[in-house]
DNA sequence: TTGTAGGCGTTATCAT
DNA sequence: ATGATAACGCCTACAA
């Protein structure tokens, strides 16, 4: 085989430089106790003289297992899932390994593409963060029972043996619908998506205005869900909260399961002239742009960066311990009022 | 050395199985002419019945060098560049790279280690939207002058050697500031941050406006620029905005260099009871918080996916071609009137 | 404490 | 068209 330009030292440079066997400076760098202090400061020396660095193919034919792992999302738009990989990806440098950020554009196909790379990229192990419904995923399960480390975060399939790390959204649709209570509001209208059955997160939340909302004694009629398309209503200017919001017998208290939401209720109030004091509304997420809005509203916080870094933690557990122990968290989230 | 579980099956073993040596499997892996035609099916489905995916380190070792490739962000919140790295990787994953993110959560000492990274993982180049000053950055100078392939997105170095791919802010700049003047403004006031001389996007988006403005015969007086500290003012609810929006000789026409700037004037007038017909207001970035204002400005968008589409054409052309031919694109954005 | 040598899974250069 | 074999750079069991 031809030998072609080497970008960069060997430690068979460094030990020819220091005249040891590359063995030792095999030691030496790996900072093994079975190398005399004087050598291994020479062959440092040497090495960063050589500007010698370590080729991460050889170390991870050698070793077997590389310090890469895999981290797949949706997209990279998402404020919210990017600080819970920025969380993950502090706890995982911590603990010396790296994450390859994939996205699949929501896209099943990608997704499974994606955890196909990772498996033969002899990637140690994945976060992810899965689109698509259970029955969907067959190499999620595959995945799991092969042993391949994973721990899901944001959402999780109920049936699925594996980890996740996920906000206790049953908690966050509690907080909101309390605080509403607390405010004396004995009819409250929660606002989410039409697809929401699918997606864990925003049922949970569902789940728990309705039993706060019971719990109060609050009838169906008085804790009512109104659901609709958002995609599809952007550009038509949300005729459902129009309808919602017209005339004299419109809610005083609404529960958006996120802050998309609720920034369309916003908007919609202010068009329609109503004022920002006739309804009290919680949004859940606590999105970035709050701060900057004219009238901000309260909103549930997500522990994004917690849920991150716990991720991180137990899958790095996961490899470290060959463990393939599942770890279900629901980490609790917290009410800003605003 | 002891042998350890293999996770998958080899090239040998996929020979065995198929009766030929692993020379002739790996040819036909890699589809080489010079295979029969029927030993290659025979091999390709053995490779498949026994699962067989190739080793990246043992390919990255062999080959020297691997599929991946670098991109080097400041975080991965900001929407704006997580749409370029969209960009990029579709344009990367078509030519069959893959791209590791990495983020500096804007310190330069983290900046200067994942660029050593890169370059002791063997990835065979990168694309940075660096932080920093010019003189503060001597390993990218470092980088550029080894040969390493490297492309800038975003922001730039006047006086470094190095491709790049940025939005034409002066561009930007003057397509706003015509527009407020198209609207018949005689008194234009640009809104910027206190640090704007020190980042060429920003610096650039004032240079368009004041050309424009110089060329349409506004003085000084009549084009003035208004910076303040954003991060600073934010839980002070912008005292700089509140001093120059109140009063009757109040602006009437607005360029915000960004659409942060743009909401916190959006907000400011609001609480300050000014109705929103009183100013115009152009802002940049195109925020996709936009469509849910209740009063959406005129903004300038600027062509992300098409950067990270670009960066990524530039970078792979370096690599494949060996070339070190740099090359700097400034690409149009455009305004959206609302 | 140090050196020697075999192996990790591929690729590529020889032969045949 | 195919097979044998030497790299690629590193790790590590074993010998010294």
């Amino acid at each position: 085989m031809t030998p072609r330009r080497r970008d960069s030292a060997t430690i068979k440079d460094v030990a020819r430089e220091a005249g040891v066997s590359y063995s030792t400076v095999s030691r030496a760098l790996n900072d093994s106790p079975l190398v005399n202090d004087r050598t291994k400061r020479k062959i440092l020396t040497v090495a960063k003289r050589l500007n010698y660095r370590p080729n991460v193919h050889a170390q991870g034919l050698a070793r077997g297992r590389s310090h890469m792992l895999g981290f797949v999302v949706p997209d990279l738009r998402g404020t919210l899932l990017m600080e819970v990989v920025e969380g993950a990806e502090r706890a995982l440098a911590e603990a010396g390994y790296r994450a390859l950020l994939l996205h699949t554009e929501w896209e099943l196909e990608i997704e499974k593409e994606h955890v196909e790379y990772l498996r033969s990229s002899r990637i140690g192990g994945a976060i992810l963060c899965p689109i698509g419904r259970d029955e969907e995923v067959p190499w999620l399960r595959r995945l799991a029972r092969e042993g391949f480390p994973v721990v899901l975060v944001d959402r999780y399939f109920p049936r699925l043996e594996a980890s996740h790390v996920v906000t206790d959204n049953v908690l966050g649709g509690r907080l909101a619908t309390e605080h509403l209570l607390r405010r004396e509001h004995r009819s409250i209208v929660c606002l989410s998506d039409a697809e929401s059955h699918l997606v864990t997160s925003l049922a949970d939340r569902m789940q728990g205005f309705r039993e706060t909302a019971g719990e109060a004694g609050l009838g169906p009629d008085q804790a009512k869900v109104v659901t609709f398309d958002l995609q599809s209503e952007v550009p038509r200017e949300f005729p459902t909260l129009r309808r919602l919001l017209e005339g004299s017998q419109r809610p005083r208290a609404i529960f958006a399961v996120n802050d998309i939401f609720a920034m369309a209720v916003y908007q919609t109030m202010s068009r329609m002239g109503i004022s920002s004091g006739e309804i009290d509304l919680v949004g859940f997420d606590d999105a970035r742009m709050a701060p900057f809005m004219p009238l901000p509203w309260s909103s549930v916080a997500q522990p994004k960066e917690d849920i991150g870094r716990r991720a991180a933690q137990i899958l790095i557990e996961m490899i470290d311990r060959g463990s393939g122990h599942i770890v279900r968290e629901s980490l609790p989230p917290s009410l800003i009022v605003r």
